[in-house]
DNA sequence: TTGAAAGCGCTAACAT
DNA sequence: ATGTTAGCGCTTTCAA
């Protein structure tokens, strides 16, 4: 079965190839009859273009690339169908890579990427990334570059960011409104921005009332599940422990209630909690745990214009925040 | 800043594209001599193959399609990192495409990889999919094609399965074990295999203790959270109200355990509960919920290796069917 | 062991 | 409004 071609249908409408393919664009120096008549033949035939001839000839491609650390993150897969929702009506394919947060891997589905030619490219970097070249790369080959939620400030793109220091400011205000003395924060590792933006909003929230951060006590790199459970146990030890945290992210808050369901510390009651991304786990789980919500599908669409925008050759280097919103449920008192 | 191409390396060697191409392809007719000269030539140009051209010229391309449902599935997430696993290092790129459940997305997915010129289709069908001309013209075209988990058994293909009708059979089993009287069934839509089969394994361990069918509670189409709530709802103004069931869905099995709580009746103790799936919520809920595992990673890797063996040549149309596996939690009485 | 030449399917500049 | 021509970068047959 052989694919159809634009010279088939050009031999059998007795055209050129030229004309089918100003015909089958919509070109409006072809008169209106001739379009009706390729269109129809094309259908009949069953054609469908080459769409990798046609990028070898113009020199590029409507290929998008993306780069994420994991697909199976809720936030990135959610990010992923904000994108596609957009550049697909748009006639843009998109390709996806996951960096599997490793450098290496990046490096290489960068360097895919390119191979691929693709028409412009999204990332996320991973958290291994600390050199920059392969991202540099991109730019100095003149391909239009959109970095989101994890994003280097330094390399020149369009940048979509969550608005991390107001969503941890919030949470922190909120338990400090609920009447919690002596709050702590798990954090993330610093070298990301998100985290330390997370950081930046707790001090904030803290000093604004007065109070000393250095009477905080402030886990850095405890995000996983397990780094807050025994985060909480290790506090829990400690002479001036605290009775409420914010957690840079959901698993470690997870890891806070595990350990003081152990320690028969009642929550709310007598100990706050507040999480960070909104996890789909986060509304299931006893008790349901207040977090900051990251509007991920709202960030893909917007990072997906953003893109649009570079591809229609403005230069467009815009950085744009996502609002974050505070939503308050049984880990923590409403007031 | 113009890419580096074959020609470019040629004329700096002096010798013609046809002996670098050779080269670059570690052809052996090419000497040794000439073929490190071409490599450390292109490596000092930074000389990247433009895949495009390769593929246009030969005929087929390294790039695979895949066509899921939904991304943002635990499920689907992790075979698409199985099948990333085996392909990305056997030089091969992945072009994920998400048909959202969609019948005409579904279709189109599948026209944009044909335009595409991919080696090969991977794809897991929407639960709308009733009409199958998109996909048997993708085995028309002579172009390989794997079904995993939702795939018609009439189209010939590689098909990678999961053991549906074990699982649902073990978990059944796992609940008169433990000594519940009247077990009901929460199924899937009976057009997809996947949940035919659990309901079939449901109806094999029942029939098997000498109980019969038609005294439990079935109810079709009941995979979502408010399903289950709703019918559990419903089950209890039930003359014969069951006192377990076995959801062919965790989502449906939380409903459940919501609608429980709220009638307050006891979990385990009073009301066995399974589910199937093993989504990520179902150990972080309370109580944690009894589920069958699928091992979507395997999935994927298997996936991925049936696509190879059918684009070196053979024919390769074996089914296979990958276990699953009982776990027991919370929700049910271990025995 | 290497070169010459053709062409994959399409688009676009330049005719007419 | 349509045709002619050239070529994107690569691979491959045929020839030397």
């Amino acid at each position: 079965m052989k694919r159809i071609t634009i010279n088939d249908i050009a031999k059998e409408l007795n055209v050129t190839p030229s004309t089918v393919s100003r015909a089958l664009s919509g070109n409006t120096r072809v008169s209106i009859k001739t379009r009706e008549l390729v269109a129809n033949k094309a259908k009949e035939l069953g054609y469908q273009q080459n769409v990798i001839a046609a990028s070898l000839r113009k020199g590029r491609s409507d290929t998008i690339g993306m780069v994420v650390p994991r697909i199976n993150r809720h936030f990135f897969s959610n990010v992923i169908s904000g994108v596609e929702e957009i550049l697909n009506p748009a006639g843009y394919t998109l390709l996806i890579v996951q960096s599997g947060e490793n450098f290496i891997k990046e490096q290489k589905a960068i360097g895919m990427l390119m191979a691929n030619h693709v028409g412009g490219i999204i990332i996320s970097l991973s958290v291994q990334t600390k050199t920059y070249d392969h991202i540099n790369g991109v730019v100095k080959r003149g391909i239009p570059l959109v970095q989101f939620d994890r994003v280097n400030p330094d390399i020149e793109s369009s940048k979509i960011l969550n608005d991390n220091f107001t969503g941890a400011y919030l949470a922190t205000k909120h338990l400090i409104k609920s009447g919690y003395q002596r709050i702590g924060h798990l954090a993330g590792t610093r070298s990301l921005k998100a985290y330390e933006e997370r950081y930046r909003g707790f001090v904030k929230a803290i000093e604004e009332e007065g109070r000393n951060v250095e009477d905080c006590l402030v886990y850095e790199n405890t995000i996983t599940r397990e780094a807050g459970y025994n985060s909480i146990k290790k506090a829990y030890a400690h002479n001036s422990r605290p009775d409420a945290v914010f957690c840079a992210g959901d698993y470690a808050a997870l890891g806070v209630l595990d350990g003081l369901k152990e320690l028969g510390v009642s929550v709310p009651e007598e100990f706050g909690v507040v999480g960070f991304a909104n996890e789909p786990f986060s509304e299931l789980i006893h008790p349901t745990l207040s977090t900051v919500e990251q509007n991920a599908f709202e960030m893909g669409t917007r990072v997906a214009t953003a893109m649009i925008k570079n591809l229609e050759g403005k230069h467009w280097e815009k950085e744009e925040v996502i609002p974050t919103r505070l939503i308050v449920r049984n880990s923590s008192w409403k007031k």
